[in-house]
DNA sequence: TTGTAGGCGTTATCAA
DNA sequence: TTGATAACGCCTACAA
């Protein structure tokens, strides 16, 4: 059948077309100087032979994989997910792949794959940090581009694209604001995220507007869990019984607080309107009632990246830190006072 | 500085060094026949020019590219992650790296990215599906080894890693028998899915021996969802308010379980244990109480998968199924009935 | 112990 | 319009 006893080669093809390699190349190329007969042919041959370009010989010389490096440290979490699938939406069809690999938060893993992706000479590379705050460069020789998604890069000769914790923040409050509350709290996670403090500052820049101060008498910093939304909740409810919103950092924070309003017998949204941060389906949606909550648009960060990527891939970079607004998803935990 | 524009190759190290590219090839692949002094020499240089050898031009030489290709439909999905993990895993510090491309459930994506990755010559392929019932086969004739994780082929000929549900349903109740319930109930998800059945089975199957009936009188199928957990189980207390336990089909449901019986002011576990499947930290872990769950070791299975395709590369593969056993995973919703 | 030469599967540049 | 031929970067007999 073919030539011999691996995959068929384009010599294959080209014997069973009965024309040289050269011009087999060409016809499935569809270079313009070869005759559409001559195309015809090849191109049957190569579908007898089911035949497929061995892609590592044309990077040989072209220099360019049609492959893409994405070095996340955060697979388990959900925030790598949605970014690569934006990532492989935009490259879309097109000739490009996604290498995942995942170093989880280990140094040296993550020096492992690079290397390992930096010699499989992939065209560019995609990092996404755990979380929202600065990590360190890869470094600035590097012999591709690089972009730093959801985590930005310490060093700002760098190209960052990050999420608008500021915004979503606001976003948030502005929602509740528009819905008539007036005595709105806000319960988030860990007080050593940057992303915590901006999504406060977001809001209380938004509550200041509108003269108003926050309920519960602070921020309640603790952790990004359920059972801190809870707990913050209890005291919360203990100083402040009368708040008619709660802005929680996180879904997961904003499940515990659902739980305890609940348990206290208050009415979701009547009495107490809930929004969380992050859309993850899985508690957002089938929360009860279900959660209004603020999204990251991590797929358009995901699909941002890819585009300057490949823009970058032949052209220069640009560096610094560009920043991807939030969106508000509407459900059922909020809705307007009366 | 290197011989030229773009990145060093094993002609520029060899220069730099003195030697001829063949010497630097030996010495760089630390083969014997080698004088100390000249590898150092080599070995120096290519430190000096942080040369990293192109893995293309070797795959084109040695048939093999350190690749596998992972094939998923459900990235979103809990389930890929953990086998992914796992295959990295078993792969490890070796030369071995992983490509993952989600095809969503769509069959000309999942075409698409099968040709991405036979053209960058994978050595082979994991396939993970979007759930546990077969899923048809890519085809006899593939170049490389293949191997189903997750979803079995349909295909008798492949070689198919499978959770053992039977024995996940049968470990649940057994874990609830051995503290003391006695009035069980089982509430599950979609009927479509083999893997409902199969759990359901090994459930009945416990019971049997200890000759229990099923409490609430049937198994409950409906969907994989929180609703559908809070719904049941309150046509389930209405029909048989006094169970002792509620095996749920997944953590979702348990998490609906768990809601409704709270709200019935049943005491979890005192009065009623709940267990779920999946051991989905997210939802487990952060239950009121923590969630007894089954956990399918995806981990071990995405492991196994990389042990068994590495086996293949160079040797012959496997057919049938090959089953994996689940393990319990005990928190605080389940405890001795006294 | 080191170097020369051929080839892996393509593409690209010339001649024919 | 087609076909030799030289790369691409590396490995590996084989020769020196």
């Amino acid at each position: 059948m073919d030539g011999g006893p691996g995959r068929p080669t384009l010599r294959d093809v080209a014997r069973l077309a009965g024309v040289s390699i050269a011009t087999a190349s060409k016809a499935l190329n569809n270079q313009p100087q070869v005759r559409a007969e001559t195309r015809a042919k090849v191109l049957r041959a190569a579908e007898q032979l089911s035949f497929s370009p061995n892609t590592l010989a044309q990077a040989l010389i072209t220099q360019r994989t049609g492959t893409v490096g994405l070095l996340t440290s955060d697979l388990e979490g959900r925030f790598s997910i949605p970014i690569l699938m934006g990532a492989e939406d935009a490259f879309g069809t097109g000739r490009t792949s996604v290498f995942l690999c995942d170093a989880r938060g280990d140094n040296v893993r993550e020096r492992h794959h690079l290397n390992a992706l930096l010699s499989r000479r992939v065209d560019g590379l995609i990092v996404v940090g755990a979380r929202p705050d600065a990590r360190p460069s890869l470094g600035r020789d590097l012999p591709v581009p690089v972009i730093y998604a959801y985590s930005p890069s310490e060093d700002p000769a760098d190209l960052s694209l990050v999420t608008d914790n500021v915004g979503g923040g606001r976003l948030a409050v502005d929602h509740l604001i528009r819905h008539g509350r007036r005595r709105i709290a806000h319960i988030t996670g860990d007080p050593t995220y940057g992303a915590a403090h901006d999504r406060a500052r977001g809001a209380l820049d938004r509550l200041a507007e509108e003269g108003l101060e926050l309920a519960g008498g602070q921020v309640w910093f603790g952790s990004w869990s359920e059972a801190w939304g809870r707990g913050a909740t209890r005291m919360l409810l203990e100083r402040d019984p009368d708040i008619d919103a709660v802005f929680a950092g996180s879904d997961e924070i904003a499940r515990g607080v659902l739980d305890v309003l609940h348990q206290e017998k208050l009415a979701i949204p009547r009495q107490v309107a809930v929004i969380g941060f992050d859309n993850w389906n899985i508690l957002a949606a089938n929360a009860r009632p279900p959660l209004s909550t603020v999204d990251m648009n991590l797929e358009a960060l995901g699909r941002l990246a890819a585009q300057r990527l490949f823009a970058a891939i032949d052209g220069t970079l640009g560096s610094g830190i560009e920043t991807i607004g939030c969106r508000l998803i509407t459900r059922e935990s909020t809705a307007p006072l009366d």
